[in-house]
DNA sequence: AAAACCTGAGTGAACGTTCATTCATAATCA
DNA sequence: TGATTATGAATGAACGTTCACTCAGGTTTT
């Protein structure tokens, strides 16, 4: 992970993964069958730890509001602390890899919003519009602007990141 | 850029460039010094020709919100009708031959857009948030979409457009 | 208990392929 | 005819993958 996120996939060559790791070249071919099963297989193991964290303390008792809050606190932490996994799935759903796995992000880790915002619309809290727009409308912000971050064109503390969720709350909301 | 943005930077040497553009490879290397150049080249010239048909029949005298409204339906325009373009700036940017021009962006085709938030926060009339986050707020909710459109997850029409930033609208604004 | 044997993870040099780049030659232009 | 431009086979570096080999640990045999 940490290769690949900071070199690119193409910038990794399995020599160099192996070294990072501590191991040889032949001993990655030992566990996956391919340099491609080996992205795969990290990406899916992140994206199992993220949604972890996201749910941490999470209730679907709690206001609507809050639980909106909670969800988008919980993602921009969790990104934020892990830059590397940041960047490699980033690197990795834009890339070939990603594109054919695409479908899978619906049922991951954006399953609790996907939920959050179709009780939202039933009860009217939430605008009338497609779920995949209210995805985008949510995580596009938080994407882009933890992107600026740890580019250093913005500088996100906690009082400017309630500032954000705050936006997008205003964006989704009736 | 129709290679590029099909087959991604690496899977589409310059032999085959060569072929898509009915050249042979040698003559690639007589217009530029190098594959990287060519791509930062390309860039260049896509970014131009984008900030342009932005900008068509905008002017700073048209009322707040529909300058706002104006810039975003053209750029939603532009990038789903130029899909290929799309495509490579995406990619483009999210790899290492973008992350070094990172700050041209600022100067660029995000401009308009800069001077608009600038004058709308004097005015009151949008959140006192930095430039970027607004950036962020306003662009990451589009580029998802269109991303989504063109994978075939989301049914972009002009009423779902003015709907989508209708609800950026609600982000930026006071 | 000692000796002989087996197992399979680990190794890294070697292989075949792919690619960006070059350059001697050919074609075209002015 | 001389200058400019185009060509694509040749080159060498880099890469993913393979495989013959090693050896620590466990199992069986004596």
């Amino acid at each position: 992970m940490e290769t690949i996120a900071e070199n690119g996939f193409h910038g990794s060559p399995t020599s160099m993964i192996a070294d990072r790791a501590g191991i040889s070249v032949g001993t990655i071919y030992r566990y996956f069958r391919s340099k491609e099963e080996l992205i795969h297989a990290l990406y899916d193991e992140l994206e199992s730890r993220q949604r972890t964290f996201i749910l941490k303390g999470y209730s679907e008792d709690l206001p609507f509001r809050k639980r909106f809050f909670h969800l988008c606190r919980n993602m921009y932490l969790y990104l934020m602390e892990n830059p590397l996994e940041f960047s490699f799935v980033e690197q990795y759903s834009m890339s070939p890899y990603g594109v054919a796995n695409l479908r899978q992000k619906l049922d991951s880790y954006v399953e609790p919003f996907h939920a959050l915002f179709k009780q939202g619309i039933e009860d009217q809290i939430i605008k009338e519009l497609p779920l995949m727009l209210l995805f985008d409308l949510t995580f596009g912000p938080m994407i882009n602007a933890i992107m600026d971050h740890n580019s250093g064109l913005l500088v996100l503390d906690n009082n400017l990141i309630d500032q954000a969720i705050e936006a997008k709350w205003d964006a989704v909301r009736r």
